[in-house]
DNA sequence: CAGATGTCAGTAATACTGAAATTG
DNA sequence: CCAATTTCAGTACTACTGACATCT
């Protein structure tokens, strides 16, 4: 029969990965079903937030490596929803910016992926939610110093 | 110059996935030194709790598949920290236990995940980190009725 | 020359799928 | 016959590493 290891319900790194893995799946299902995966959304978020962005910026606000930015990046362009051209005054640099396709993407997606936070926090009321995004907030940002 | 997106540090899935990641990170160097990995961790973690189980049984208590539960398992076979036997009762499973070599290997497991567990969690108190545990409990405790 | 950027190839770890063989 | 268990092969996604060419 099995039993709940009580040692690892205790272990904050754990249920992280399990909740995360969770969300992860919710996330990812809600995405699908609009033929997007997480990385796009993230990208075309920060894209609609702070406009036109170099790689290597959006890379460091969003935590993600090049490599793998070049090829949502890459993905996103092939599909219309980015533009991506060289910066003319720092030619090592692409200015990657929202298309009005990529904006009209990113409000479907936006109502797939809340929905998908509200089944993930279904059991928390929103005075619990907001409890747990500031102590999330705080170890993620705790160790946003670490690298960058 | 990369500005923090707003939308993604409220939104819960995000944060959670992050601080996961940082998470994943810390302990999976911390057991590296001692030459072991995440899920081996938590297999000994079960068995030393519950006392030995079926890899059936291991897989819905840890909410690992069948299929990487037997990698790991076959890993911790060849490495003398547990013992697997066919089941004399029931042959279709295997009965999996710790050896004293085990035991001995998650003691020194152990002090390598809980130093993590600060080093993640370094800037909340007590009282946070208990509160973080128990949102996270609940947010997990939810989803685990959903398979098994 | 040092450093930043984008690009490319490849790897490790996790989560998952589907199927076969054995047993209850 | 149906269901559970173990085993096996293979896939998808994420995270990461190292290298290279280009440009500042």
């Amino acid at each position: 029969m099995p039993n709940e290891p009580e040692r690892l319900w205790q272990l904050p790194s754990w249920l992280l990965n399990r909740a995360g893995a969770h969300a992860t799946r919710l996330v990812a299902d809600a995405l699908q079903a609009a033929g997007a995966r997480r990385p796009h959304y993230t990208v075309l978020v920060a894209l609609a937030e702070q406009g036109p962005a170099s790689q290597a910026d959006l890379g460091r606000a969003l935590w993600m490596d090049r490599s793998d930015l070049h090829a949502v990046v890459s993905e996103l362009e092939a599909g219309g929803l980015i533009s991506r051209e060289r910066d003319a005054t720092d030619r090592r640099r692409n200015v990657v910016a929202l298309t009005a396709a990529g904006r009209r993407r990113l409000a479907e997606l936006d109502a797939a992926v809340v929905a998908a936070q509200d089944a993930l926090l279904a059991s928390l009321d929103r005075a619990d939610r907001e409890q747990l995004v500031a102590l999330l907030t705080r170890v993620v940002r705790d160790h946003a110093g670490a690298d960058r």
